[in-house]
DNA sequence: TGTGACTAGTCAATTTTATGACTACCATGG
DNA sequence: CCATGGTAGTCATAAAATTGACTAGTCACA
């Protein structure tokens, strides 16, 4: 019940199909959930079956028709209702975090990889969120946004997924200096 | 197959029955994986059935009999593959975020009031994180502490629960003074 | 003398996520 | 003219995670 409140959240703002959603989900610029296509477009169908949100079909040519979907009344009132609601605390499950625990019992070479590679991740993204920030905000500065823009929960949500990549790669940065310096000092005694 | 390798890596330097893991993992202390009791008696049953780790009973008088797991050198195999393989990118979802998404079409004071339990959680976690982290380096300055010490897997993975934890603060910060100022603007208004 | 909390688990059912394959049709490049 | 890639989706299945209940003994506290 929660990617549920995911969707009506994309969906506030503006009218999408599930193919757009989709993409908006599943690659890259999820800044404040993550799902696969599979899943949206099931959980668009729950919704649209329990009247939270409303689709209609538009007609294309030269590409497939597609349904765009929209928030109702009934949804909003949900959406409340979940914001009352007291959330669960987050928590971190990242396969990089199980492998730099085992840090001293694996090839430090393989592990070096991977938050190499991390952290080229992480900086990616950085990038991304902060080309959706700027976009976000225009000609404003972030404070002027932030005080007199509307529609400032989309800007806030991808404060924080700018933040938390920015926390990745910080922290590979640092667990590559310290490994690296481990593996010299090791391979040289 | 990722609660798997998470199991694993606990189990390196400590000998630890499902019940301890269980605490470690579902309450608080999961620095670098969160999972439920059922669901790590489930993965201890599998694992041990693969050979990757091996149980043995320890019997106690005044309480309840209790299995202890070791890592076997299969389970360390297992580990050093799983090392080598690239990890996929971690995403968030909270629903915290969800519902700050939500931010212009929602009640303000609601999010407001979860965005400061929020804070307060972190806050707490940002103190146990602490004392963890000043548990395993003793008396050595953390500098000293990653340069020499045995077993910085743990640590590492404990610093970026507490850098994740300090992030979701300072953002939770950030927002709330956001919206409220936002609130008092609308209101006066 | 009972009540609740802690140790140490197990069982079953359900929900949520993930994986992979598959249909169409159009446009573009080579 | 044929392969590739994008739009717009569907179907089925497998794996992972969550939820809730249940056993059984010990300890402390009131």
């Amino acid at each position: 019940m929660a990617l549920r409140h995911a969707v009506l959240a994309a969906l506030l703002d503006v009218e999408l199909s599930g193919y757009q959603l989709a993409k908006s989900f599943d690659l890259g610029v999820a800044n404040f959930w993550y799902a696969q296509p599979q899943q949206l477009y099931a959980e668009l169908t729950r919704l649209e079956r329990d009247g939270l949100i409303a689709g209609r079909e538009v007609v294309q040519d030269a590409r497939p028709n597609k349904r765009l979907f929209r928030v109702t009344e009934a949804g909003l009132a949900e959406l409340e209702d979940f914001t009352a609601a007291s959330a669960k605390p987050p928590f971190i499950r990242d396969d990089l975090l199980v492998k730099v625990q085992a840090a001293d019992d694996v090839d430090l070479g393989a592990l070096i990889a991977q938050l190499d590679e991390r952290a080229s991740i992480a900086a990616a993204k950085i990038d991304l969120f902060g080309q959706l920030l700027r976009g976000m905000r225009g000609e404003r500065t972030e404070e002027e946004f932030l005080r007199h823009g509307d529609r400032i929960g989309p800007y806030l949500t991808c404060m924080r997924g700018l933040a938390f990549e920015q926390g990745n790669r910080d922290w590979c940065e640092r667990a590559i200096a310290v490994l690296t310096e481990r593996r010299r000092a090791h391979t040289r005694a």
